[in-house]
DNA sequence: TATATTTGCATCGTGAACGATATAAACAAT
DNA sequence: ATTGTTTATATCGTTCACGATGCAAATATA
């Protein structure tokens, strides 16, 4: 009853605590230019490939389109993306990169490099990182049941 | 400028998803009892050792005590815990566990265990598990700097 | 073609996270 | 003792997450 509810025994708790602390690296770095960390992934959607439906881009972030709507109508607010209504189906919402929205790649370009020296550490390293991912990435695989 | 952007080179997506689905995988196990997953860390900390002051709580958790604070008074409206001004310093508030956030200990016995098959994968074993453990504590370390 | 179902998105409510700020108690330094 | 500083917590505002629900367009079925 003792050391399975210890703190230090949850991979739950770690994953929670890494995610939070890693977002918070990022934080400086987006604030400068008013954007969030969800926001910021958005843009590396976008950035793969331009005007896409809100139901794609959630599915790709694995989000629920009631959380992506209002991240992305703050993102048009801010001149960010645009939102169309779909010409083939008048269902979807189009978005699309503003040029201020394609100019923040530029802007951000040494954001992923400053994050990942950030994390370097003895057990973390270009040769650790595969195996990390690789295991991050079935639980992931494992959990969207 | 392209592959540093792909989605699928970033450790933080990843470490963001993976917290965010196995978070939802507590949900319906702790949800029968009222509680949500910063409600069970809280409590986690408390069945370790009770009567602690917020500050300590917050500490364990690396959580701010504005984020606390009004989970400890939702959690007090449950009647799961107390809070109560400490004797010897009046600026804290001491958190005590009541007998219901005592016997929720028992009630949630298998939770641990539950969550803990949902993941176990290829790469995610009782093997395996002790190196993920490191990389993400070393992670954790490297950014609370 | 009329009706039913599904799909895509939006709205609403609740509970985190967290930066900024406020307040009161404890402690330190005159 | 008075003033200043630190410490512990609380309050406020904004932005996620996400379950639940609503609605209109598309599609399937009768």
């Amino acid at each position: 009853m003792e050391e399975k509810f210890k703190l230090e025994n949850q991979l739950c708790f770690r994953l929670y605590t890494a995610s939070r602390l890693l977002t918070q690296a990022y934080h400086p770095l987006l604030g400068e230019h008013g954007l969030t960390y969800p926001q910021y992934l958005v843009l590396l959607v976008l950035w793969e490939k331009d005007a896409q439906p809100v139901n794609d881009i959630a599915k790709r972030l694995l989000l629920e389109t009631n959380t992506v709507t209002p991240l992305l109508k703050r993102m048009e607010a801010e001149g960010i993306v645009t939102r169309s209504k779909g010409k083939e189906d008048a269902r979807q919402m189009i978005v699309k990169l503003t040029k201020k929205g394609r100019d923040l790649q530029t802007k951000l370009a040494d954001v992923p490099e400053t994050v990942g020296n950030a994390v370097l550490c003895k057990s973390v390293t270009p040769e650790t990182v595969p195996g990390l991912f690789g295991m991050l990435d079935d639980i992931v695989e494992q959990l969207k049941q």
